[in-house]
DNA sequence: CATACGCCCTCACGTTACGGGAGGTTCAAG
DNA sequence: CTTGAACCTCCCGTAACGTGAGGGCGTATG
């Protein structure tokens, strides 16, 4: 017969442990003294030793007490269940460390100064993970690196186009007008070189864009009404 | 200027969260109405959502915080951290997959029918998982793989190994008697048996044997007078 | 018998990031 | 004015304990 101290040192637990673990039924002491000091007996290790290994297999008290009490027992179910929660949750720190890896070569690459910029590139990076394929990424990955200059040229032009649409809506101007048509060509260029005229590629853009509150920084609720004037601009209405 | 619900709208957390967040400082609203409502501006909305990028990243909401206030920002250092984090969870979760699938061929293989047979055989992984290196686990196995027969003989002949040298123990048999001398013998010849003569293996059973509380179901506390029996019976006194 | 010390007891608040209900007020539309 | 949706604060809950408070018990020693 040990006390709570000694079953405590025995078995590598806390006292708190097993006051718990008595609190809520799941090891409830043999006996007890007269002045209320717990005791443990054999079994009672034993039992403490076998709800140890079933919660470093990842069960939750509860079913731990579960599987200790129920006569149809199920290992299998224990372990595929099991496996099934370890796998997922690998999968999901794995996506997040390959992620991460690639924002840290970016880093190397001193790509990134700000706390701001840092911010956008996680922003941007993730919505990329929620709106394209794989397939579409490496596609636009192999062009971009083919042309970088160009890609810093339009990086520059998209501020001067939108601030060039937006100057026309203050001004009340009409869709129609020759100056706003050459506008949506010009902004139809640059989504179409940002996409390669792959449909596809447009229709997750467009997704993105009308899902998502905030754009690599930019507020979709002020983008939106722009994409509107450029639309009505585009079909001449 | 939102309020409340509609920034959780746009932002796809919930009013709870929002009040979580005003509640601990996080993102304190930028105004209220006479009654107490929160209001959200365009920069409450854009600090919401690098809130929420970080916690994608997996820091809490203090470290959130922290690298919301300070100026010496490093982002390496948050990528870092969580790299570093995300790959030992990774390793411990893979640790254990690993081990489950292993049990999960086992159970493919029948040879477990009860809750208690389970149990042990958990704990006899978690313990080899403990004490032996991976090479001598190879060794072991490699060695049991070719003597299955053998194998089974050993496991039956130990517990009547170890009901004589309890009854000689319960007799007060003095360890120099020859039929406690033959005994140990005989212990010495399974352990070798089982440790192939590896020096190694002897200690990491040893080691193991001297820290657990129970082994294969075995209650050491009882184990251990019997061994200490068998090693005097070893030296002679 | 008194004291000291280690071990024991119960109670209660804390941890993290909210979920959710209670009980009430405010606001906008009919 | 009424009604219903949206808002407010307060508070208990989640899982598995950690930790401190304030006290009692058991044993050894003077």
């Amino acid at each position: 017969m040990w006390k709570v101290g000694e079953l405590a040192r025995r078995s590598g637990v806390t006292v708190r442990t097993l006051h718990h673990y008595h609190d809520i039924g799941l090891l409830v002491p043999s006996g007890s003294t007269g002045a209320g000091h717990r005791l443990y007996t054999d079994a009672d290790l034993a039992k403490l030793q076998q709800i140890l290994v079933l919660r470093q297999l990842g069960l939750t008290l509860e079913q731990v007490g579960e599987y200790l009490t129920r006569d149809d027992y199920s290992p299998r179910a224990v372990i595929e269940l099991r496996l099934q929660q370890l796998r997922e949750q690998i999968a999901t720190a794995d996506r997040l460390r390959v992620q991460l890896e690639g924002l840290s070569r970016l880093l190397d690459r001193a790509e990134i100064v700000s706390a701001e910029q840092f911010l956008q590139t996680i922003e941007a990076l993730t919505m990329i993970d929620k709106y394209y394929t794989p397939e579409q990424l490496a596609n636009m990955q192999e062009r971009y690196s083919a042309n970088i200059d160009r890609i810093k040229e339009v990086e520059a032009e998209w501020p001067r186009l939108m601030a060039a649409v937006q100057a026309e809506m203050d001004k009340g101007t009409p869709p129609t007008d020759p100056a706003v048509q050459a506008l949506a060509q010009k902004w139809d260029g640059l989504v179409s070189e940002f996409t390669g005229g792959d449909p596809n590629l447009q229709a997750s853009l467009k997704k993105m864009y009308e899902s998502e509150p905030t754009v690599a920084g930019m507020d979709m609720g002020k983008m939106r009404p722009m994409m509107e004037y450029v639309q009505r601009a585009r079909t001449g209405e």
